[in-house]
DNA sequence: GAATTAATTGAACGTTCGTTTTATTATTGC
DNA sequence: GCAATAATAAAACGAACGTTCAATTAATTC
């Protein structure tokens, strides 16, 4: 019929959203049909295009959202005035956690990009980016500072973020380890990665991951 | 019509091969159409189905043969007696060249398991689990003979990987970097994450790297 | 050179897709 | 409590999908 008793914009689209991302996770965004996300909320498939003009709109609106979620998470846990090891411990920190912790949204934003037109695709690489060359500037103040040794900054970028990011493939929660183990050894891996052997400062860097598990 | 003049079945066979790894990584397994990879091979769609009964079989004969492929590389590239060291770099070697080589297929590989059948599937997991068995191996081996330092083998084993394979994410041939340097790069990553250190056994593996580059 | 086999076309099948339209009912503001 | 608006259902649209089938022609075999 109609308007169902109870129903309420807000908390439609909020299931939409939580759902999308289940579901596109899951069978990929191609194989996720409006019907079936629709049947998911417990509404019509019709009812979806009032919050959302057409499919490709919900995996940008949920991608965007992820990628500034990120950002601002990061811009809340840099360190404000700190050396290169103490602002790559709080990049990695925050990286895994964040992206454990949203591990769905993650394998969406990462999977799905080829399904974005070339303008959105570019909107998100372009946040993916500048989110990137945050790291890339720990760097290479570290080897500035002579604290990090690394042939090439953005390789080494590229490899530590692949790396990190691998987690959400085999990281369930509730198994074997806990956030604060996992992060705690990559972190360790990290560090061990751009150079960093000074005893002391390891034994910094450890603490601090351990306290924060 | 009818059979066209010239028309062979092992040429189009590998015809439909090589487009459908081209198409389905740049465009994914459910965007890409029957009529889509018919037309890439030049053929109409119902002449696929004289090579590949399904989409899906074909999706899983090209993951299958990829990971055959990547598993034959190994056993050729494999020392046959040989320290930790020299093992481990056979294999960032061997998983790097590789994976650049066939960067499309690796793509095809990795996104689109989750669009093959549940024992399909399982098969080919079960291929992936035994390939990355063999740098568990080497790993556990090098920590016994206290040449590498490494808190926990199976998460620092995934972390190689999904760094190392990560490398077809960003990686055009003909740009800044030929394949030996990024290997060699990788290779001096690797060994540092892993904890080698002595000055001797690095020089080595630098002079192994740089002369196959 | 006739018979057989291999390779392909063209048309069609039923299904499902994203999306639109129209009608209908619940809620809200005055 | 009545108008306005918000939220949904139901049905339908044309297009595209994977796949099948019968017909047709090229190549091969004897």
């Amino acid at each position: 019929m109609a308007r169902t008793t109870g129903s309420d914009g807000e908390k439609t689209e909020a299931a939409i959203r939580e759902a999308a991302v289940n579901l596109i996770a899951r069978f990929g965004y191609e194989a996720m049909s409006m019907r079936q996300l629709a049947a998911e909320v417990g509404v019509q498939a019709a009812a979806l295009y009032r919050y959302f003009p057409t499919k490709e709109e919900l995996l940008f609106t949920l991608m965007r959202e992820h990628m500034e979620g990120l950002t601002e998470a990061w811009e809340a846990a840099k360190p404000a005035d700190a050396g290169p090891i103490r602002r790559l411990s709080a990049y990695v920190e925050n990286h895994i956690t964040f992206h454990i912790e949203r591990r769905h949204a993650t394998h969406v934003s990462n999977m799905e990009l080829r399904s974005l037109s070339p303008e959105r695709l570019t909107q998100i690489l372009r946040m993916r980016t500048a989110y990137e060359k945050e790291l890339r500037a720990i760097l290479r103040d570290g080897v500035e500072a002579d604290v990090f040794s690394v042939d090439d900054t953005g390789l080494t970028a590229m490899a530590l973020i692949q790396m990190m990011t691998g987690v959400i493939v085999w990281f369930r929660p509730g198994e074997r380890l806990s956030i604060g183990e996992v992060t705690a050894t990559y972190l360790s891996m990290t560090m061990r990665l751009v150079g960093v052997t000074s005893a002391g400062e390891e034994r910094h860097v450890h603490e601090h991951a351990q306290l924060r598990a």
